[in-house]
DNA sequence: GGGGTTACTAACAATAGGTAACCTAGGAGC
DNA sequence: GCTCCTAGGTTACCTATTGTTAGTAACCCC
């Protein structure tokens, strides 16, 4: 902990602690999908291939409480729930698609890397 | 699976892809560190803060096997190694420096909005 | 009463990450 | 000659988190 060279704890890192919430397996998913429109609950259920019905749940509620995505109760039958992205959900999805372009740019750079560092 | 709704699979989704790599704990802050100068192994458990040896050399290893990161032991006693970025992962800094940056502007409202959640 | 929509829970499996001990090789101390 | 120190790891073991499957509820339409 020198105090010259400062480190990087998790609580000056601000990066973390956002990887801490959209790092996880669904939150990009659900938020690229959501930037194209807003969907409904079996809408991105169908649309994200393999989530299952909780995770979907547990990372709507997550985005909500963060104040990435907004939820609105529609009472009708039956049931309909909308989401959509909020103010700063959609502000959220710049770096993403930064990153998302990075992605498409160099996976093959690291699908390669990866075969020679395994063969070597 | 629906054809006319494509959907977003893993497969075809080049960013989660990405974020399985770098979206660990500890991946961010090593190429953030990287980014500004070369290191030692030492030298990186020092300045992140909480990181353990073990999972030091893990995350260092996947850097490296996917290109990101460079790794040059020198043969003296005690044993040296740097550690630097690779080309592939200085082009990698552009978008995570992005992340940081929208981190920084919104760690507050996100912040509030949690507040704000957990209260009402 | 069967089916679509939204959501919750329990039970379980897989993975990530942490701790602690040990290894190597040469040099210093004694 | 023996022990300890260092840098850079490795190994074994354990727990916490993440994610999965499956089952249930409630609601109302047909």
């Amino acid at each position: 902990m020198s105090v010259r060279h400062p480190g990087v704890s998790t609580d000056d890192c601000p990066v973390r602690e956002i990887l801490d919430r959209v790092g996880d397996k669904w939150s990009v998913p659900i938020v690229v999908l959501l930037g194209e429109r807003g969907h409904r609950f079996n809408e991105l259920h169908r649309r994200i291939d393999g989530i299952s019905q909780r995770m979907l749940t547990l990372t709507l509620r997550t985005l909500a409480r963060d104040g990435l995505v907004s939820r609105t109760v529609h009472a009708s039958v039956p049931p309909r729930v909308d989401y959509e992205l909020t103010e700063l959900g959609r502000t959220l999805l710049v770096p993403v698609r930064a990153l998302d372009e990075w992605a498409r740019e160099h996976r093959d750079d690291i699908r390669a890397a990866r075969q020679r560092h395994d063969a070597g």
